[in-house]
DNA sequence: GCGAGTTAGTAACTCGTGTCACTCATACTA
DNA sequence: TAGTATGAGTGACACGAGTTACTAACTCGC
C-alpha cells in the first residue's frame, strides 16, 4: 500500500558486514552471545543509517509475543461518567506499559454475552494480556480465557472469581463520606445510591454508609434511603422525595456526583440552602464537581492509579510471576468543598486523609 | 506463556482432509479458487470444531497488513475537556472500524517533537494507518510519514499541509453563537476566547465572532475582546475585566464551556443576573454544561461524528482509494439552554438548525 | 477416442525475525 | 606439541499463514 520497500535485518547485516544472526543478537541484547564492542557499534550504526525498525509481525511470529495488551471496555450504564474516568485509566495504563515497550489495543464491546465478543482477540494471539473494565458476571468468555491461563486483570469487582481484580474501595470511601458528615455534627443523614443494587459498587457504597452510622452509634433509618440510576434526573427525584419527609435529614450522601447534581438542582428549586439547611456530599469527584453551585464535596476516584496498578499486575502475569494479592482495593480521597459547609466554620475534626481542593 | 498449544491451519486441514491451501481459500473467501459447497462446509466445520483463529502475526507477515490502525493523541492544553471529548471520538472511530475487522492501537505521546516519538509505530508495520489527534505544526515526523505515502488522517487543522484533515467548523460555529445572541436582540456582545491565538481553533472562533458582527452591521469593538487559556480561572478574570467597563456588554460569547463556567462564577459573585443582565453562550457543550446554574447555552461538538468520518477517510486511504475532499469540516449544533434567556420569551427567530436540549 | 476446457485441489515459495547448534580460529594449559 | 577452552560468528530451521503456478481428473463436443 505504501509502496515503500521495507528495510530488513538482512540489509543491516549486509551493510555491517556480518550475518543476520549477529544483527539480531546485537539489537536484542542477547545475553548469551558474546559480541565485541567494535562489531556491536558497526551493527548499530548500520541499523541507524538505514532507519531499520524490526517488522512487528515477523517478530511476534518468531518470538511468540506481540507486545500488545488489550483493554476491553464493557461500558456500563453510567456512560457519561465512564468516559472521562476511562480516559484517565487508559492514561495510567499507558504510563506503566509504554516504557516496557507495550502498546494498547482498545476494544469496546456492546454485548459481552455474545459468544464471540472478544475471545478472538486472545485466540488469534493479537495480545499478550487482557484488561477488562467493568467485567460482568454473565460473561462466559472470561472463565474460558482464564482456564487457558491467559493473563487477565479486571478493573472492577467480579465476585466468586479468582481472577486478579483492581478496584476502588467503595465501602471505605462511602464510610469516609459519612464520617465526614458525622464529624460536622450531622446525625440525620440520608443516602441516595448511584445505581440499582445489582451493581456491586452501589451495594458497597450503601454498606459503607450503614457501617459508618452503626460505628457512630447512629441508628440506621431505612426511610432515609433512596435509589438513583446514574442519572441527574434520578437524583432530582430522589431528593424531592426526601424533602417531603415529615422530619427532613440535615445532610445527604449521594453515591455519585452526577446524581448529586440532580439533588442539588432539586434543593435549589425547593429553596433549600446548601450547605446551611442541607449538606451534600457526592462520590467520584468528576472533573466538574467543583464547577457547580455550591462546589461539591466528593470522594475522588484514583482513576489513573487504578490503571497503573492494573497494568503492573498484568505485566507481572505476562512475565509469569506469581501474584500474591489478587484483590487490590485502592482508596478514594475526600475532597472537601463548599457543599458540606465552609471548612473551619464548624468543628473541624480531621477524620481521615482529607485534602483541601487545590485545583 | 499460556502453555496452550495453538491450533493452526494445518490442524484444520488435517481434520477436514484437505490441504492447508484449501483451508486458507475457504476461510478468506478467495475469489479465484473454486471450492464446492461440500468441501467448504467440511472446512468450516473443522475450523469451528477446533476453535481455530488464524494467528494474527503470521497473517500480518504474509499479507502485509495488520488490520490495526493507530490513534495518536497529542494532548493539548485543554486536558480536562480533551478527555471526555477523545473518548467520544474513539467511540466513533471504533464504530466504523470494527465491522471492517480493524483494531485500534492507542498511543499517547507527550513530546511530539522528539525525533522518535511515534515513527517506529509506522516503520515497524505495527499499523496500517494513523490518526493524529491534535496535530502540531512543529511535528517533524508527520511530513516524513506522509512522504512515504503512509495513510494518515488528522483530527484537527494543520495549515499548509496537504494531509487529510477532519475538524469542526469553528468559524461557522462561532458565527452561529453570535447570530443567536444577535437574534435575541443583543448588540453589545463581548468575546472571551478559549485560548491564546496561536491555536487555530481560538483564531477561528474569534474570526467567526467578528464575521457575524460585521454581517449584522454591528461595529466590532476591540475593547470587548478578552483571551482565556482553557481554564475556568481565566474565564473568571476575563469576565471581571469586562464588568469593569464603563459601558457593559449585554451578552458574551465564551469560546469554551470550561472558560464560560469561570465567567458564570464571576457574574454570580458580582451579582449580575444571567441571562437577564448578561446573556452567556459557551462552546463545546461539555457533558456538564447543562448542570451549571443557569444551564449553559452552547455549541455542541460532533465528537463521535469526527471520529467516524476520520475513520472512513482513513479506511479509504488504506484501501488506496482517492480522496476528493481532503479538508472536511463538520458543523456544530446550537444547543439552547437558559443562559441566553428562556426560549420564546424574547423574539424567537430561528436563525439556524437550532435544537432544544433534550438530554 | 482425442484435444480443449473446466473443476478441485495442492506443492512450494514467501513474508522477516528469533534462536539453537554448530564451526572455525586463536589462546591457553600441561 | 597435543589437547582443551574460549571468543566471534554463522547456517539452518521454526514461527503460521497467504498465494502463485501447477497438475490431475473429469466433462464435453465431434
Amino acid at each position: 500500500m505504501t509502496g515503500q520497500k521495507q528495510v530488513t535485518s538482512s540489509d543491516v547485516a549486509k551493510l555491517a558486514g556480518v550475518s543476520r544472526t549477529t544483527v539480531s543478537f546485537v539489537l536484542n541484547n542477547a545475553p548469551n552471545a558474546q559480541i565485541p564492542e567494535e562489531t556491536r557499534q558497526r551493527v548499530l550504526m548500520a541499523a541507524q543509517q538505514l532507519g531499520y525498525y524490526p517488522n512487528a509481525a515477523a517478530r511476534s511470529l518468531a518470538s511468540q509475543h506481540t507486545n500488545n495488551i488489550g483493554v476491553l471496555l464493557c461500558q456500563s450504564a453510567d456512560r457519561l461518567f465512564a468516559d472521562v474516568f476511562l480516559m484517565e485509566v487508559l492514561s495510567g495504563i499507558h504510563q506503566v506499559i509504554r516504557p516496557k515497550g507495550y502498546h494498547i489495543l482498545v476494544e469496546a464491546v456492546e454485548d459481552v454475552t455474545a459468544p464471540d465478543a472478544y475471545i478472538g482477540l486472545v485466540r488469534s494471539r493479537h495480545i499478550d494480556g487482557l484488561m477488562v473494565s467493568g467485567p460482568r458476571a454473565d460473561d462466559t468468555q472470561l472463565p474460558r480465557i482464564h482456564a487457558e491461563r491467559f493473563p487477565v486483570v479486571l478493573l472492577g469487582r467480579l465476585p466468586n472469581s479468582d481472577l486478579c481484580q483492581v478496584d476502588v474501595d467503595n465501602v471505605r470511601g462511602a464510610r469516609a463520606a459519612v464520617e465526614h458528615l458525622l464529624a460536622l455534627g450531622h446525625r440525620r443523614i440520608a443516602f441516595i445510591s448511584n445505581g440499582p443494587l445489582v451493581y456491586t459498587a452501589s451495594r458497597d457504597r450503601l454498606r459503607g454508609y450503614v457501617a459508618a452510622l452503626t460505628t457512630a452509634g447512629v441508628p440506621h433509618d431505612e426511610s432515609l434511603v433512596r435509589y438513583g440510576n446514574f442519572s441527574r434526573a434520578s437524583g432530582y427525584a430522589a431528593m424531592q422525595s426526601l424533602l417531603e419527609l415529615p422530619e427532613r435529614p440535615t445532610a445527604v450522601f449521594v453515591a455519585s456526583d452526577v446524581v448529586a447534581f440532580g439533588a442539588l438542582a432539586a434543593l435549589r428549586d425547593a429553596g433549600v440552602h446548601v450547605p446551611d439547611e442541607m449538606a451534600v456530599i457526592g462520590f467520584d469527584d468528576v472533573p466538574l464537581a467543583d464547577q457547580v453551585t455550591p462546589p461539591l464535596t466528593s470522594l475522588h476516584l484514583p482513576a489513573r492509579e487504578l490503571g497503573q496498578t492494573a497494568a503492573e499486575i498484568l505485566l507481572k502475569l505476562i512475565a509469569g510471576e506469581a501474584i500474591t494479592n489478587r484483590l487490590v482495593s485502592l482508596d478514594t480521597r475526600l475532597v472537601i468543598r463548599e457543599s458540606t459547609g465552609k471548612p473551619g466554620t464548624l468543628q473541624s475534626q480531621p477524620d481521615m486523609a482529607a485534602s483541601q481542593d487545590t485545583r
